[in-house]
DNA sequence: TTTATTTATCGCAAAAATACGATGACTATA
DNA sequence: TATAGTCATCGTATTTTTGCGATAAATAAA
């Protein structure tokens, strides 16, 4: 084993746990709040200010552009990332259902 | 290497990457749905529910436990699970923050 | 055309995560 | 005391994740 039965899980649930999965790596917060700021996007950039290797950054980003969080424009040699701010919205909107699922009072 | 380079990253990213982490697993999510209902709070309960053995499901409430997300209080031989209120409202409002950190206009 | 820049991908190693059966501990009941 | 019920933990197998260096691809500049 070793694998998640994911199939076993309705699809909501399975949602918020890919989701959550993308969110579970201080690297890809880290790099998630540096693409916030809008001051950069380049690749480059981010593994400047990041203390792991240009290889593992573009890893992270990937996986970041794989649950829809960012996007990836070419510019020449250059690609510029950044949030996708509709998969932004429908995240926000996913978690905050989720957690006013148990609301104590 | 396979480790995550933790302490090359601030408390904050960390934090919200363990609580994100304790999410990023459909089965905990569906357990924690069970537990929002608040119908039953037993182990046995709940692995009737998941279809996952009792040694899988008594893992994953465990890593909700060390995520500080949920609570257990002995009821002689059982063990009644419930959702901690008071960090769930924390971990609610680390996500709010967090997401608010990308406000499209 | 050659060179530099930028990023993705490949291959690898180490560690963590997921899941299971078996077993142990602990309480309640017969 | 002996038995049944409940749950945690141990040991194991498999997969996934994290990270790195090296290399490839693609564009821009010299």
């Amino acid at each position: 084993m070793g694998t998640t039965k994911s199939d076993e899980f309705s699809l909501r649930d399975n949602h918020i746990a890919e989701y959550a999965k993308a969110l579970s790596s201080p690297a890809r917060i880290a790099i998630l709040r540096i693409l916030m700021k809008r001051e950069t996007c380049m690749c480059g950039d981010i593994v400047e200010q990041i203390p792991l290797s240009q290889s593992t950054v573009s890893q992270h980003l990937r996986e970041l552009k794989n649950a829809a969080i960012i996007k990836g424009s070419i510019d020449g040699p250059k690609i510029c990332y950044y949030i996708d701010a509709e998969n932004w919205g429908a995240m926000r909107k996913t978690f905050k259902k989720f957690f006013k699922g148990f609301d104590p009072e």
